[in-house]
DNA sequence: ATGACTCCCAGTGGGAGA
């Protein structure tokens, strides 16, 4: 089984990209299921049909302009969520859903997938930082019953937090810069102080791997970004974990995402 | 360097992202 996240920056834009990159993929192993983050699609102009004509169902949780998250799956998604239960939230961030059963699954019940664009924080000490804070305790507080209510639980998305310094390509010049502060990171502890753990650091992993480079400055073609976008996965999904990566392919495309998309594969337990 | 690029909604400029 193959899940995926990817911040798209425009779902408008990048549709064409996605297709296209869910289709090289089908053709070693199907992504089953992906998080998009930054659709910036209200849910009426999201691209329904054109997903739908190439097989997936679609649940989609956007607003004008800003953020917007959805989730696409091969087989229908249930138990859905949009954004953190009572936490009152203008901005479309989260989206969840239950895979009936992973390959493997035996009884131990359905795949809960979390789909995540955590706030950027624009600068610590501002309001939206401040808003950040919030949402991520929130998140937290929320978490704590998704996982109760379902032990098989992947959170994935883009996190706007670069868990430590080697996520970094200048830990120096990012030094309490926003990704980077102390508070966010404590934040993201919080979350995995619940029993999740950062799949990509399960395995061995090429060193300065990124997922997101700024557009300015030739940040790609110089590999200077940051390691934002995790897929945080519970106790007992960790077992079935076979693989995380980061693929930078799409980053190479014409007008590209800044964010690369992030891969989890999963198999039968053991 | 309070920059650089890209996206959006606007309407030939500005906010937001990270």
């Amino acid at each position: 089984m193959k899940l995926a996240t990817w911040n798209v920056n425009s779902l408008a834009v990048r549709l064409p990209q996605l297709l296209e990159w869910l289709a090289v993929q089908a053709e070693t192993a199907p992504v089953d299921a992906i998080v998009l983050q930054e659709t910036k699609l209200t849910d009426d102009k999201f691209p329904q049909a054109e997903l739908a004509a190439a097989g997936w169902q679609v649940q989609c949780f956007g607003q004008k302009t800003y953020n917007g998250v959805a989730l696409l799956s091969r087989t229908p998604a249930e138990a859905v969520l949009r954004n953190i239960p009572g936490f009152a939230d203008e901005q479309a961030r989260v989206i969840a859903g239950t895979l009936p059963c992973g390959p493997g699954a035996g009884t131990a019940g359905g795949l809960r997938v979390i789909g995540a664009y955590v706030p950027n924080g624009q600068a610590p000490g501002s309001d939206k930082f401040d808003y950040k804070m919030r949402w991520l305790r929130a998140l937290r507080d929320w978490l704590r019953e998704e996982l109760a209510a379902h032990p098989r639980l992947v959170l994935m998305g883009d996190f706007n937090i670069a868990p430590e310094d080697r996520d970094v390509h200048d830990p120096v010049a990012w030094k309490d810069q926003i990704h980077c502060t102390p508070e966010e990171r404590g934040r993201l502890h919080e979350l995995l102080a619940l029993g999740l753990v950062d799949a990509f650091r399960l395995f061995e992993q090429p060193p300065r791997s990124w997922s997101w480079w700024d557009y300015r400055n030739l940040a790609f073609r110089k590999n200077q970004g940051l390691r934002i976008d995790l897929a945080l996965v519970s106790a007992a999904l960790q077992p079935e974990v076979r693989g995380c990566t980061i693929d930078k392919t799409p980053r190479r495309n014409e007008r590209p995402s800044d964010h690369a998309p992030v891969l989890l594969t999963l198999g039968t337990g053991g």
